[in-house]
DNA sequence: TAAGTTGATTACCTTATGTAACTAACTATA
DNA sequence: TATAGTTAGTTACATAAGGTAATCAACTTA
């Protein structure tokens, strides 16, 4: 499974965001900078699958870490210029579901 | 891992994309009605999965799947208005991509 | 009858993800 | 000093998802 016609670039931008979870946390960050622990509450995702995202998501240049060596220790994660520029499409994302996207079965939210 | 506290709608919606290759046959689907084995060689996803993803799609609305009892057996696959209208995300990943994906790495496309 | 078509399924194996326990390095409390 | 608590992870183990290749139904053509 292999050789598709589709342009390479949106390969792997597709398959950056349709890995899990992936876009949940970028949306989580657009709010702002914040803490391994605020991540995982926010977005309800196992540290261990959050450890392997934001490595990844930073060698992509999407995530920028920073350690501060208080104690305990205290590790902020933000988006990079990259990853900012991400926002359009999850904005369109967000808009998309709240058009087509039932509530019945799904709830609401303060957007709604 | 449960309670985030993301918009559900959005979870749905991100949950619908970031579900591998489904990004990728719909982006196929918006050049027009499409077979199944057009859509596998196009994408280069496994039988087998593309399968399961069409009927995914097609339970959620976003796929219509009309069956021409001729011989061989044809059978066509297109977006409905749900699906049609993701193609705004959709455009917007492409756009990011182009902007933001190195080419070294991936190559490029005619749309370069 | 044998071979070919399309859309799909099955068996089998390899990744990916989830759960829960555990670590390092340090502080605050008893 | 021993105990418990903090944050940001990691590890072991189990289950779910995905890939490969063979196979199926139903029908046609050679």
């Amino acid at each position: 499974m292999k050789q598709s016609t589709i342009c390479p670039k949106f390969e792997k931008a597709i398959s950056l965001l349709s890995q899990r979870w992936t876009g949940l946390v970028i949306y989580q960050l657009l709010t702002g900078t914040q803490r391994f622990s605020e991540i995982q509450s926010a977005v309800g995702i196992s540290g261990k699958v959050l450890s392997d995202r934001l490595k990844d998501l930073e060698s992509q240049g999407v995530v920028k870490r920073e350690v501060f060596p208080e104690t305990p220790v205290i590790i902020e994660y933000s988006l990079t210029e990259k990853g900012h520029s991400l926002e359009p499409v999850l904005k369109e994302i967000e808009n998309w579901s709240h058009i087509w996207v039932s509530s019945e079965d799904d709830g609401s939210c303060d957007l709604d």
